[in-house]
This record gives C-alpha cells, structure tokens and sequence, in this order.
DNA sequence: GGTGGGGCTTCCAGTTAGTGGAAGGTCAAG
DNA sequence: CTTGACCTTCCACTAACTGGAAGCCCCACC
C-alpha cells in the first residue's frame, strides 16, 4: 500500500507520516521504484501514533508507548506512569487556562464594547488595575 | 535604565526584550556605546505585554493590542473583539482537555499498573476498544 | 508511442515564542 | 591593569509538523 492509501487508512496526512519515519518512529520498507510500502504491522503502528496524538502525548511519550506496546514482557506498570504524568499536565493545564478564562471574561464583561476609547481590558494589560 | 535592569522591572528575560525588539513590537533608542536605554514609555510597553502574554494572547495579538492603546482614537470595541476571540479559544481548549482528561483517566483507572503486561492503555492505543 | 495528470520522492524553509551559547565590546571596582 | 559582570550580535535549536519546489514514476487515453 503506498503513502496516499495509507494516510487515508490512518487519518494522517502523509506529509505526517513521512515525518514519523524521519525521526524513527515507523519506517516502511520500500518498493523497486523507491515508494514506501505499508503493510499491516505500519498501519497498527500508525494507527496507534494517531491515537496517542490525538490523546496530546508528545511524540516522546508516543516513542516510549510503541516501545511498551511491542515489548510483550513489559509491566503495565511502566505505561500506567507514563500516562498518570500526562494526565496531571493536563490537569495543570486545564487548571491554567480556567483561570485564564476567568480573568478575560471578567475584563470583557465589564468592557461597554462600543465606539468609545475607555477599555478596562487595556486597562488591564497596562497595569491600572480597576 | 539598561536591558537588565528593564528585564527586572519588567519580570521577562533580557533575550525576551531583544526579541520583542527584532520582531518590532518595542524599540528603545540606543546610548553612545550601543546598549539600550530604556524608559517609562518602553518599560510601559514591556509590561503591557508581559502582561498580555501571561493571559494567553499570541503575539500578533500584543501587536494590534498595543496599537489601539496607543491609539487615543480607539474604540473599545476593537478590543473587545480581539479578547472575545482569544477568549473562545481559550473555552474551546478547555472543552477539548476536558474530555483528554476523561479519556484518559478512564484508561488509568482501567489499568492494573502492576508487573503484568495486560494494559488496557496500550490496548486502547492500539484501536481495541474496551 | 507520446502525453497529461496524479502520486511519489527528496530537500529546504517556515511556523510559535522564545532559549542557549559563542565571540567580542564596555564598564566599574579593586 | 585586570577581573568579572554586563552588554552587543548572530547562529542554532526547540515541537510537530506544513508548504512548496524540483524531479521521478505510473497509468490511462488517443
């Protein structure tokens, strides 16, 4: 199966998968003419690539999963704290931006929003705190 | 007021400065031996952006927000609009982290996390669902 | 057999918002 | 006069791709 059929098989734009098989996460061997053939095992490794990303690991977490995910005498252990440590970024991060939120949404609340030049929001950012 | 005395003031690293200087968001003039003089309009600016950063928005965002506040003419409504936007976004990542999180913390708790290989983090991963 | 269009290859450059480091000029203290 | 801290510029690197150019390759159609 060549590049084309396998991005669409995974959802991944071959662009993508290319880049994938430059930093040594998934090579697929190749054809006389030099093109990339995917076959079954590629595609469950892209596949698994796919899922993990849209999941937000870094594709060092990702390299880390695939190496668990083909040694069949790993403990789940190991994968277990690699996804806890993400999921409390996560968690940060969500923690993060709800403040975030909570700040802006305040600002532009109480920002009439119309032609005139009085802006609490730049207020704000300029340091004359209401 | 040198770069590392602004950078203090200011609480962003000396290489920050420079860079918001190359991309063109704040020039302070230059004394007799090169180094940067830095005043309260600079310093002003700096925190205005220092301040804008930590509230998430990009830096083409700092950009048309510190030229409708320089501009006296303005109309809040610009603003607004810019925040509005980034605000959005910010609740759409929220969403979207959310549910990353669920996901995710579904798996942990699914798996044993112990010397054996099952995992149904991997399994997951691999396109198995539960 | 030639041609056209699509797909494939590689490589280079750009994205965001800085950060790290090297090479060299400047300043104030001892 | 030297030392060390500070300043300057410039180049390279980060994460995870994405866009585009130049050049093969394959297949269908005439």
């Amino acid at each position: 199966m060549n590049i084309g059929a396998a991005a669409e098989r995974t959802c991944l734009p071959p662009k993508t998968i290319r880049y994938y098989e430059d930093i040594g996460l998934v090579a697929a061997p190749r054809d006389a003419n030099g093109y990339r053939a995917f076959g079954a095992a590629e595609l469950h490794k892209l596949a698994f690539l796919g899922r993990a990303r849209t999941l937000g690991f870094t594709i060092e977490d990702c390299r880390t999963l695939l190496a668990l995910w083909e040694d069949k005498r790993r403990s789940s252990e190991n994968v277990k704290r690699v996804a806890e440590v993400h999921l409390k970024a996560i968690e940060q991060k969500i923690a993060m931006l709800q403040s975030l939120k909570q700040t802006l949404s305040d600002l532009v609340e109480n920002c009439a929003g119309d032609e005139r030049p009085e802006c609490p929001i730049l207020d704000d950012l300029a340091g004359k705190r209401i």
